[in-house]
RNA sequence: GCUCAGUUCGUCUAGGGGUUAGGACGUGUCCCUUUCACGGACAAAACACGGGUUCGAUUCCCGUACCGAGUACCA
């Protein structure tokens, strides 16, 4: 097994693409880089009538906001093109196999209808079989080519008249393959059914194709959700039929990602139920806009902080290190410690991630998103001055849309002030230092830093012997409007002596009652 | 129903025949403090159940329960 090692990523363009989706990517990405192998993406689209417009694309800015990248694919091209599947049917590249299984009796014409597979499985559940399905027993009872006269199947045939090609599964045989995440599996023939290989549109079926494509793109792994599992026999079965065992690709099935209340595969619903997204990107339906979804990127979550948290969703290093850039990952991650249970989704740790994230960012580049948000509210401001901002917030801050709100009154000069803090903290003491200490400030030169206000204004609450604390919430609420907020020196210091002259002012003369009024 | 998986604090998990079963998120209390946060400290919180194997099982085996996936001319 000295192969390369190639892995792909194969999803269906059927809509966005969902967080499971991107966390299997993602462990593909890292497992190949780690080998120092390639990763490629096929378009799985065999299913014409579930096409999305719009979704490759998704899937395409979804992955690149990750940082993910693939070394292969329709947009990237590659040598193992192309890379869509219904280019690839096409180019013709499934009939001849499926053929071949026909030819070599590991397969099947079958001309049954709707209404005729409909009708069988009511007979059989009527008739109380434990497993309702076109197998090796109930073949016999239908129309395919095992059944019909061979002429009949020919003119069938000529006639151009709609069929399938189904696997003929064995009647008694054990299957076992070995999956990297569980180990040994065994599942016997009887339990599946003649699946359907080819359709009658001339499309493959997923299982036809993933094997052809993934044994002619020189996959070795085959890293994909645990909603595969059950078929899986099924495919190595196929690879066996197809001859190509030897270079069969070991298989990996990921935990799925389930609900935050633990009741089943985590779905585009449940982001709408439990208030977050399930998706990287914001999706717009265009045939309806009641289909679209909010995304992580739109929700203010730093890619490598995503990036982070969902590689934790089922994988561990085994450390107590918790913060990896995709570097890290890359050379921590090993299939070895995939978890084999599933996972369930907890929107507080990825708040958490991005936190850290946001904190360890510096300044520069936190502060263009408040330079973006106040640039949309036609707010200007000096980048330094938003740098200063940002640095002053962002301990507090979980998305970088927290910098505007919580920092908003460093451009709005207060016309209101919250009336809770104001009818607690408002008080004779609070005007009497204010009154001085605006004197003080017209009076001062020195630069208007934190360290030197937070000294002149200790020095008046002093000289009358007040508590500070008595008094602080006061002259924030006048300054800021609000109860809350960063260091009030530093705030001070930001918003510039003018300002804080005219807040002080304007406070005085808009709360001049209350105090008497209490 | 059947097949296949899985089961350690509320959640993500470490561990693994003998441990005070460890960490993180969240929660609570306290400290810091001009408030909210941040930070720090502490606390509550888990081996699904029943058999077996064993001197000893949370760990190995077998059952049961529960949970999940699959059971389409969807992927």
């Amino acid at each position: 097994m000295e192969r390369e090692v190639r892995v792909r990523f194969a999803p269906s363009p059927t809509g966005p693409l969902h967080i499971g989706g991107v966390r299997t990517a993602l462990y593909n990405y890292l497992f190949a880089k780690k080998h120092g192998g390639k990763m490629f993406l096929r378009i799985e689209d065999t299913d014409q009538d579930r096409f999305v417009p719009g979704a490759e694309e998704y899937i395409q800015n979804a992955l690149a906001w990750c940082g993910i990248q693939l070394d292969e694919s329709p947009w990237h091209g590659g040598s193992f093109g192309p890379y869509r599947q219904s280019e690839r049917k096409e180019a013709g590249i499934y009939g001849q196999y499926a053929q071949r299984l026909v030819d070599e009796g590991k397969a099947y014409y079958a001309f049954d209808t709707k209404e005729e597979l409909e009708e069988m499985r009511k007979r059989l559940e009527a008739a109380k079989v434990v497993s309702p399905q076109y197998n090796a027993i109930t073949r016999a009872t239908m129309k395919n080519s095992l059944t019909l006269p061979e002429d009949e199947v020919k003119a069938r045939l000529a006639s151009g008249q709609a069929y399938v090609i189904r696997i003929k599964m064995p009647k008694k045989e054990e299957i076992r393959f070995h999956d990297l995440i569980r180990g040994w599996i065994v599942v016997h023939s009887s339990t599946l059914d003649d699946k359907v290989l080819m359709k009658s549109d001339g499309m493959p079926t997923y299982h036809l194709a993933n094997i052809v494509d993934d044994h002619l793109m020189q996959t070795t792994h085959v890293i994909r959700g645990e909603e595969w599992l059950p078929s899986a026999p099924l495919h190595v079965l196929l690879y066996r039929y197809l001859g190509w065992e030897e270079t069969m690709p070991k298989f990996a099935h990921l935990p799925l990602l389930l609900k935050p209340d633990g009741e089943g595969k985590l779905s585009k619903r449940d982001g709408d139920k439990f208030g977050f997204s399930v998706f990287p990107l914001l999706w717009k339906d265009s045939e309806n806009s009641a289909n679209s979804s909010s995304g992580f990127r739109e929700d203010g979550y730093l890619p490598d902080a995503f990036i982070n948290f969902l590689a934790f969703l089922g994988w561990n290093p085994g450390t107590q290190q918790e913060l990896f850039s995709m570097q890290e990952l890359i050379e921590a991650f090993t299939v070895e410690r995939i978890g084999k249970s599933g996972v369930k989704f907890d929107i507080n740790k990825a708040k958490w991630f991005n936190q850290q994230y946001i904190k360890a960012k510096p300044n520069e580049e936190l502060a263009t998103y408040l330079l973006a948000d106040l640039q949309k509210n036609n707010i200007a401001c000096e980048p330094a001055k938003a740098i200063k901002i940002v640095g002053l917030l962002k301990e507090k801050t979980t998305f970088p849309q927290d910098f505007y709100k919580e920092g908003v009154y460093f451009f709005n000069t207060p016309t209101q002030y919250d009336e809770a803090v104001v009818s607690k903290k408002w008080n004779q003491e609070v005007v009497t230092v204010l009154q001085s200490f605006h004197t003080t400030l017209q009076a001062d030169n020195q630069p208007f830093e934190a360290a030197h206000i937070k000294h002149l204004l200790h020095e008046i609450i002093e000289a009358k012997g007040i508590k500070i604390g008595g008094v602080m919430q006061g002259i924030r609420v006048a300054l800021t409007g609000i109860g809350s907020g960063s260091d009030l020196m530093e705030v001070m210091a930001i918003l510039g002596k003018p300002e804080v002259l005219t807040r002080i002012q304007n406070a005085l003369q808009s709360l001049q009652g209350r105090v008497l009024a209490k």
